[in-house]
DNA sequence: AGAGTATTCAATTGAATACTTGAATAATAA
DNA sequence: TTATTATTCAAGTATTCAATTGAATACTCT
């Protein structure tokens, strides 16, 4: 038997790094990394992983090149290695929803039939971001927020809404996000306000694609 | 323990078709399938599987939804279900290449330091279509030519280069290309006809990805 | 109906993967 | 130095995956 061909040895690679996607715990960190570095514990506590099954996940997405570390103090964060990661993903969601039936099934019954909630385009939400007269609303959790957030943007948590609704003007209208496509948040913070009067809509996907088209961003440590 | 949220279930749907696609295997089927569509036997010769083992992975591939069949006698030709298909497997080489240093080292070593091949870009050769000046040699297996090819191509598969050159007019510039990134019958033919001293570059990718590009194709059945 | 061809299926075997658990490691604070 | 916290590692177990082999299936031709 030959030595393998470069072709060969690249598509084992390819295949590996596929392979390293194909767990449904790898997808949500890689969703989770999608908002901003986190470390070992607060993935585990989002994903509802234990800590040292989070880390062994971690490894392989590392070594796969999907994600990068560094250490502050006893703590470890991690990041997407590189937002191109976010297309494979975007891409493989793009091929399951057109051409897995379970998977069309989902989306229509829990995502689109609630596109009567109208969704804004980024287009849209940058330009309104310029004439002020809109209210953004971010309902990720706080630490989410912090990482990144779109300029202007209040941040009240979905948990939270509830008990926070005199803090939204109801005289403007809203357009809520959070972290993306099957981020529910978004979509019960609009019914949740809808059924108080207020005149809300959701942005069609969340903080990471609104970064990916280049628009602007803050973040609690510095603006950008 | 509750029933799983819309996001798990998705995830896990999402997870199935990368997993699907983590094997080196399965890809090369892919990739073989992105020339057009093609019989059991066809794809088990060209990727050197037994037909059972290559039957076994295009099952796999089928009900990841990646992949789609229609039988014309005993005959079996598979197809990829959906163009997109070939998006995964672009963004899987591109965070590989760019993120992983064997991949790196690979391409690098076996492909880029031949790019004193200067690869012509699709939109210098689509301007060159239209004037003519140049001939377009596909280095592809003839059963590949007869599915798609450039319009005016002329095909001399990279085996019978030697033997027909001179159906090659030795007067004009020639752009060779096969079946896109890591084919290395163009880099081949690209290298022996310019050792005999004919004005021959290789196009940057191949078939797939100019037909994404939406260029032109012809096939040997219909004009298109 | 029977033979031939192409393809798929099922069982087996060995390899690979995922989770859990407990131990080990690295950094910090006292 | 010792204790604490965060994280990783290694081993064991259960599950899943891939290739092989032989049988079964589907279609065509005579």
């Amino acid at each position: 038997m030959s030595s393998p061909t470069p072709k060969q040895v690249l598509f084992a690679h390819f295949a590996a790094v596929a392979k390293t996607i194909g767990n449904a715990h790898r997808i949500d960190l890689l969703q989770q990394l999608a908002q901003g570095e986190q470390s070992v514990e607060t993935l585990a506590r989002k994903t509802g992983l234990t800590v040292a099954n989070t880390s062994q996940h971690l490894q392989h997405l590392r070594r796969a090149g999907l994600v990068a570390a560094r250490r502050d103090g006893t703590f470890i964060y991690y990041r997407l290695a590189d937002d191109a990661v976010l297309d494979v993903l975007a891409a493989l969601r793009r091929v399951a929803e057109r051409n897995l039936a379970e998977v069309e099934q989902v989306v229509r019954g829990y995502f689109d039939n609630r596109d009567a909630m109208e969704p804004v385009t980024r287009e849209e939400l940058a330009r309104r971001l310029k004439t002020g007269d809109v209210t953004i609303l971010d309902v990720r959790p706080e630490d989410e927020f912090a990482l990144a957030h779109v300029p202007g943007a209040i941040n009240v948590p979905l948990k939270e809404l509830e008990a926070r609704t005199a803090e939204i003007d109801p005289m403007k209208d809203i357009i809520a996000y959070c972290r993306g496509a099957y981020c529910v948040y978004s979509y019960e913070a609009v019914a949740k306000l809808r059924a108080k009067g207020f005149r809300i809509r959701r942005l069609e996907d969340g903080l990471p694609e609104w970064k990916a088209a280049g628009l602007p961003v803050e973040s609690a440590s510095k603006e950008n």
